[in-house]
DNA sequence: CATGAATGAGCCTTCATTCAT
DNA sequence: TATGAATGAAGGCTCATTCAT
């Protein structure tokens, strides 16, 4: 499964050939219909894997502090490591939600992923320091979507995720969700 | 090159046979090569022309206004307005740019959709409205991602983009970005 | 015609295109076909014509002497020097001769060509300074052989057939055939 | 391989599909592709193998006598033999190295063929047999292309290479080379 | 006489998948 | 559990040829 989030980094879902597959395992193609029914099969797999993987890492270790606006600092920084650290993990997702291979229900796993971020985000706005007025799903996108931007052009060398960009980065953030 | 977008935007990349774009035009495939080299010569000719289209469209149409809150707020509803009407154009990008199909040249011509979104924030900070200590590119970022990640959203069915939600969404990124 | 032979000489007969073909001569395809009904009667006509131009040439050109040896040594010169001026044509012959173009009739046209020659060679064997126990064929091949190599050769870079190459050749051939 | 030889023979280098190829086998077409890369080195692979035996032949098989005149009667016996007994195989050399297949590399092989003739006319030479005053290659040229189109001859039924003729024809080619 | 555009047949090739072992 | 060999279905592409003008 590895191997496979590492093709789809380099060359693409496109690019994900049973025969590579096996052959970069070091088995043959064959020996791979015995782990997995077929090609599809293959790939939802990694998919659910490697999102269950992500999930549970969420859920692990989401940063806790008794300062709402630490914790909140926390998170951001811990979505954007999480993204840095499992770019290729980011990217098979990205590119498997847009493939024909996606079906309705693989989508219920993706929401599980950031349950807890939400979760982060409510009791912020119980707390009345995050706004309230706002449904949480625009504060998670702005956090969501700016992370992701940020670690994109990072990655295209536009800019360098270091600790006074992201500080930065976190002021406008917070400036943007906090009451 | 419409339909190659349309396909793209049902079936993802992969789904793309030149026999399927030829008949949904109802030209025969080889009729196809006329116009077209390849597959891959179709393929990058769909990807340069939405981008410089949406290059086009950005340079003609980046809202103006003497305040600058106000210019940005319409550069804000611009791109929101941009991302839902094209929202295919941007999944082909989108998929294309993850593709071994590109090459690096190819990059230089994204960059040049959003130059002049930049220029509204290079304006803005001069006008020591919005914060100018910290990199246009953050600020870009925010915008960039919270925008998609709104638009992805409603595509969803998570929220739904009116007047009010777009309204509350604006004032997040402006207290971001402001000084 | 000669776009035909031309292609046929570096390309082979395979790499002949009525499309290339056309676009060489200036023409669109389809008025290619005004001219000729298909492929195979493009390439049939131009074996034809070939042939028939080489059969005129050596009807009109075959050198004659009084004196036996000296006649077939202008017609040992004459046919080395077809072969090296029409090298183009003489590849073309070949190659159309083994494709799956040719037909049994089409042979008949190649066994003119050569017919003076063979008559130069009955006529040394009724003056009785040719052997006249072998078969006119026999003496034929030699000559027919030996100058084909010759001339493959000097293509090759293998020889120079300069004045002094050719005499010793053909004191071999003449060794050969004399009684 | 075999087969590839076959079909050359029968229909001309522009006859071969892989298709067929593989049906003569009685195995798919894309169990072709697991033994030959493509179309071209299957034929690069023939012709390679086809030249390489044909050397080998020669190595192991060229005749040897103590008497000069004998060796080379045997190698003029030998080179027919081998000609009239693999004339596929000659056939195929014939129309691949005439074809756009042909890499320059490729010719190297072609000359190994007949060293070891070479080798026996530059003993004649050493021994004041054959004439000395004459380069070797014109010897060569000489009894390569004489027996070429004698068996040519043969095969268009107009000569029948029996004893008598066999007898015939060499005694013109030692004349032509002997002192 | 000339053409650009169009086409269908067919070939090469790939690749997911299976079969015999 | 493992494999090498084999395959069928399908896609990309070429090219001789024709059609409308």
């Amino acid at each position: 499964m590895n191997v496979t989030i590492d093709i789809v980094h380099t060359k693409g879902l496109i690019g994900v050939k049973m025969c590579e597959v096996a052959k970069r395992v070091k088995i043959s193609p064959s020996n791979l219909y015995i782990y997995f029914k077929n090609k599809e099969d293959l790939l939802r797999s990694v998919f659910f894997d490697t999102t269950k993987k992500i999930v549970k890492h969420f859920d692990e270790s989401i940063p806790n502090h008794p300062i709402c606006k630490k914790r909140i600092e926390g998170v951001f920084h811990f979505i954007i490591q999480t993204k840095v650290n499992r770019s290729k993990e980011f990217s098979f997702i990205r590119q498997f939600v847009q493939s024909p291979y996606l079906e309705k229900k693989d989508m219920q796993q993706m929401d599980l992923i950031l349950k807890n971020v939400f979760d982060v985000f409510r009791d912020g706005q119980k707390e009345m320091i995050l706004k309230d007025d706002v449904e949480i799903e625009l504060i998670f996108a702005l956090m969501e979507g700016t992370t992701s931007k940020l670690v994109e052009f990072q990655n295209k060398g536009k800019i360098t995720l270091d600790k006074i960009t992201l500080d930065k980065s976190f002021r406008m953030i917070w400036d943007a969700i906090r009451q």
